[in-house]
DNA sequence: GAGCACTGC
């Protein structure tokens, strides 16, 4: 939608720098005047575009500040090496980009200063202070050199001028929530420059003289504690190149960016069985199902280099990518035109990532030589970057299930393909049932599953015996090493195999990769391995300790994607998001201890709680070829090849099984299917999980009792929530607080992210989050107060780090929040406001979440009113020292105790009022007659 | 007086 009207000049321009591989040609008067028209443009297209008002439901939403908006895609886009949305100016954006980041830094460092004030710093503080100004005296620098500033610079391909620019690579890679101000700080020039001065400032603190010259006895230590390991098994490469990579990357210079994608794809593993693959999908055109044994891991470092410019998220889009593009331009095999010769229905592709959407996608329009968002195009919550003309669309598999509301056969699409199959993501999961019911009565739909696993049966069963089709991948050999007996301390195991390898391994050969299972254990794991490193002295090699997990702030994850200094190795702590959400390059040793936290969700009780659980086979092969991506890397289990066999699970519980599935219910019962226990699910879920989803949507009256969709379900299944959500949305019609609600419920679907508290500074972080909890209000209105503060101050950050709230969290809080604001208009709810009326928005909250509902008991704890069982106040609630009568909470987890998190106070009598179908009268006198003790002890 | 694996709409 977004795109159309950029002019096809801009394309031509673009290959023409492309082939010439230069990037001086400085601006002519002539393209200023057309990028001035083409902003023009864009400012026409966004305010019709505003005025037609109609909005279709995925559509973003970019009112607020259009010029804003625009230069974020057009730097998404830049840095996609695609550059196809320019939207504003290139020197008029540089400057602003120059400007804004000088102003963020000046800023950050005059909050660090306020905010620090009178504290006396640590050294570590103090350091990260003066980096920071570092950073700031460079990016000033630059920015004054104003030539600089016009010219054009085609992106960098990343395998050459020395080396990867790390920074933008991991900007896509690890920002899933992109931050426009955090983005522009990666200056890949100074940021890298004043990184190694405070790595090298760090090393020479810690370890004494580095010039020192190693003599043989340095190496002569010997643990007390060593773990014996076996060599159990190789996991074969296999098609790996024999041609060495600096020799490649030698030739591939040579040549024009276009010649090295021609010339690489006829390289690919794939490419001899083209015409078998385009002949296999004809011939089956009822169902088809293709099942790549993908390289399960590496590619050698030459393709690697060319194929994936934007980062590399999602280690399948190689494959993914070429096969896209063969069905595209191999649809005439079936009797239609062409993709590049115009309409023919679209090739929808799903990726269970947002990143991998955008990255795929990118790079098969640049195959193709087409504009990103004209024939090849994706569609992402928040960024619909497609068009009329759109015939390959990528998109996240949460993206397709919405689009299965709106259009239930979905006629648009002649070919689906689900990517990353073997994943089994919630979305995958309900897609596989539901894309199989269509395929039934749609033959002309062609289908494609696309999948790593090895039981590839199962998923041909499932797919009425869909023909397999298998593409060989491409992997190095990585050694499996298993330990002789089991060890009983894993965390300490670790940490003693890493030193054991690290002392043992010549430096520089290979980073290492621990797989722990959360922040917690990853910080007690950088302790343990510092204090030990502080035993060795200078004896050994620098260890660069990493720590990597999802929570961890943008900036400090930058760390683990810095090529490593000579002589030193890295050490990568890291949680799952290491097994599939992002790589890292030069990884040659992973340490599994072979555990990770998995949510498990009990129906009965409808509690959530995250366990430490072992890991699958498949989850264990997954980690082992995190060490082969570059070159042969070695696998280091810390349990028995006995343990591997016969303990471990061949592959995880799908999510379907092992979540609350009332948002699930609603989509289908919205798409009409009603017989939910009989649905064609490939692994169904517990039916007590269905039943109590059932049960819930009933008491939210979105189901009548016949089962079917009600007026209320229709309208909550509109947005992107829990239905308890939804239904609080709804019900805010009626209180006159819509505007308040959608704001709760944007605040709510973020999750617990967003109050920050800094282990050294907890009690300045509790008081800084008291503050919105003034009068007791309750932690929804709390929320609330958080958000109306911060869009007061006009969405400031440095009001984020006074108050001690995660600007990543706001920011997106405030797109959800949008995004539901466009959506109430659908369902034709007025948006009002009335931020008085306190008692109208508990009631709307109340009517979402009734079924939530606790009264206090004689001892300080709750129970709740349907279920009579004991929970708990969360100790992080405002209301954790007031402990009202009755509350309502958002959601239940289960970690020490059973605790309710986000309470609000309310009134007894709202529950038959809102509720009378679920709450008799009995349920709430019974329990306010007995009040608190009023006589002496009724024991019992 | 406690703790938050990872995604996605």
């Amino acid at each position: 939608m977004v795109v159309r009207n950029v002019g096809d000049e801009r394309r031509v321009r673009r290959r023409t720098s492309l082939d010439e591989d230069d990037s001086d040609n400085s601006e002519s008067e002539e393209e200023i005047l057309r990028d001035q028209k083409e902003r023009e443009e864009l400012e026409r297209h966004l305010r019709e575009r505003d005025a037609a008002g109609t909005r279709k439901l995925a559509e973003p939403k970019l009112t607020r500040k259009e010029e804003e908006e625009a230069i974020r895609r057009s730097d998404a886009l830049e840095r996609d090496d695609i550059g196809a949305l320019r939207k504003v100016s290139r020197r008029e954006y540089l400057k602003k980009r120059e400007q804004k980041k000088l102003e963020e830094l000046r800023d950050d460092i005059e909050d660090e200063q306020y905010l620090f004030e009178g504290v006396k710093l640590t050294e570590a503080e103090q350091r990260e202070l003066s980096y920071k100004k570092q950073i700031y005296e460079l990016v000033k620098k630059r920015s004054e050199d104003t030539d600089d500033l016009g010219e054009y610079r085609m992106p960098d391909a990343y395998d050459l001028e020395g080396g990867v620019n790390q920074e933008k690579r991991f900007s896509v890679a690890s920002e899933r929530y992109r931050d426009p101000a955090a983005a522009e700080k990666m200056n890949p020039f100074a940021e890298q420059e004043a990184w190694e001065e405070h790595q090298i400032g760090k090393a020479t603190l810690k370890f004494g003289s580095k010039n020192r010259k190693p003599t043989s006895e340095d190496y002569q230590f010997v643990f007390e504690d060593q773990i014996e390991f076996i060599k159990a098994a190789v996991m074969d490469g296999i098609n790996v190149d024999q041609e060495s990579p600096a020799e490649s990357i030698e030739k591939s210079m040579a040549k024009s960016a276009f010649e090295k994608l021609q010339e690489d794809r006829k390289t690919l593993p794939i490419y001899p069985y083209r015409d078998d693959l385009l002949q296999a999908v004809n011939d089956h055109q009822v169902r088809f199902l293709l099942l790549l044994e993908k390289r399960v891991p590496g590619r050698p470092p030459r393709y690697r280099s060319i194929y994936t410019k934007r980062g590399i998220p999602n280690e399948g889009s190689s494959v993914n990518w070429i096969v896209c593009h063969y069905i595209a331009t191999g649809i005439n095999f079936w009797g239609r035109r062409s993709i590049f010769q115009g309409s023919c229905s679209m090739i929808g592709c799903t990726q269970p990532r947002r990143v991998a959407a955008m990255s795929v996608s990118a790079r098969v329009s640049q195959e193709m030589g087409v504009k990103l968002g004209h024939e090849v195009g994706y569609s992402i919550r928040f960024e619909d970057c497609t068009s009329e003309k759109t015939l390959l669309k990528y998109m996240t598999d949460g993206m397709l299930l919405r689009e299965f509301l709106g259009e239930p056969d979905l006629a648009s699409y002649s070919v689906i393909m689900v990517d990353e199959a073997h994943e089994r993501t919630l979305s995958t999961d309900i897609l596989f049932g539901l894309v199989k019911d269509i395929a039934r009565f749609r033959p002309d739909l062609k289908l494609l599953i696309s999948s790593a696993t090895l039981d590839a049966e199962k998923f041909s069963d499932y797919f009425d015996c869909a023909p397999i089709f298998k593409i060989p991948g491409r992997r190095f050999p990585v050694e499996i090493h298993y330990t002789k007996a089991p060890e009983a301390d894993y965390l300490d195991a670790a940490v003693v195999t890493a030193l054991q390898i690290h002392v043992t391994q010549p430096p520089g050969d290979g980073d290492i990769l621990i797989f722990l299972t959360g922040q917690e254990e990853i910080e007690t794991a950088e302790e343990i391995i510092k204090h030990r490193i502080k035993g060795l002295g200078t004896k050994i090699a620098e260890l660069i300790i990493c720590p990597i997990y999802a929570n961890l702030p943008t900036e400090l994850q930058a760390k683990i994607f810095e090529p490593t200094p000579e002589g030193a190795r890295k050490v990568v702590l890291a949680t799952n998001i290491a097994e599939t959400s992002l790589t890292i390059d030069g990884i040659k040793y992973v340490i599994d201890p072979g555990f990770s936290k998995m949510k498990s969700y009990n129906p009965r009780t409808g509690m959530e709680s995250l366990l430490v659980t072992p890991i699958s086979k498949a989850s264990a092969n997954q980690r082992a070829g995190r060490s082969g991506r570059t070159g042969p890397g070695k696998c280091f289990r810390l349990y028995t090849a006995y343990n591997y066999m016969n303990d471990l699970e061949d592959n995880t519980v799908p999510e379907i099984q092992r979540t609350n599935l009332a948002n699930v219910v609603l989509s289908l019962k919205s798409l009409g299917i009603h017989d939910l226990l009989n649905f064609d699910f490939m692994d169904p879920p517990p039916a007590e999980a269905l039943l109590k989803a059932l049960e819930l949507l009933f008491a939210l009256s979105a189901l009548n009792k016949l089962g079917e969709l009600t007026k209320v379900g229709r309208r909550m299944a509109e947005f992107p929530l829990d239905p308890m959500l939804s239904k609080m949305i709804v019900a805010s019609d009626k209180y006159k607080c819509s505007d308040e609600i959608i704001s709760i419920a944007a605040m709510l679907s973020v999750g617990n992210s967003i109050f920050y508290r800094p282990k050294d500074k907890q009690v300045h972080a509790d008081n800084a989050r008291m503050n919105f909890h003034m009068g007791n209000v309750g932690d929804h209105i709390a929320l609330l107060k958080v958000y109306n503060s911060w869009k007061e101050t006009n969405f400031s950050t440095q009001w984020c780090y006074e108050n001690y709230i995660q600007v990543r969290s706001m920011k997106r809080a405030r797109d959800i929040r949008d995004q539901l604001e466009g959506l109430l208009e659908r369902v034709e709810i007025e948006l009002t406001s009335n931020i008085n009326d306190l008692e109208g928005i508990k009631k709307s909250i109340t009517s979402g979440f009734f079924p939530h509902s606790a009264k206090l008991q004689k001892n300080g704890s709750y129970r709740t009113v349907k279920h009579a069982q004991t929970v708990h106040i969360h100790p992080s609630s405002g209301l954790a020292q007031v402990l009202p009568r009755w509350v309502v909470y958002h959601e239940l987890v289960l970690t020490t105790k059973e605790y309710m998190r986000q309470a609000t106070e309310l009134k007894p009598e709202w529950l038959v009022e809102i509720a009378p179908h679920y709450y008799q009268l009995k349920d709430v006198e019974d329990a306010s007659s007995k009040k608190m003790p009023r006589g002496s002890g009724l024991v019992s």
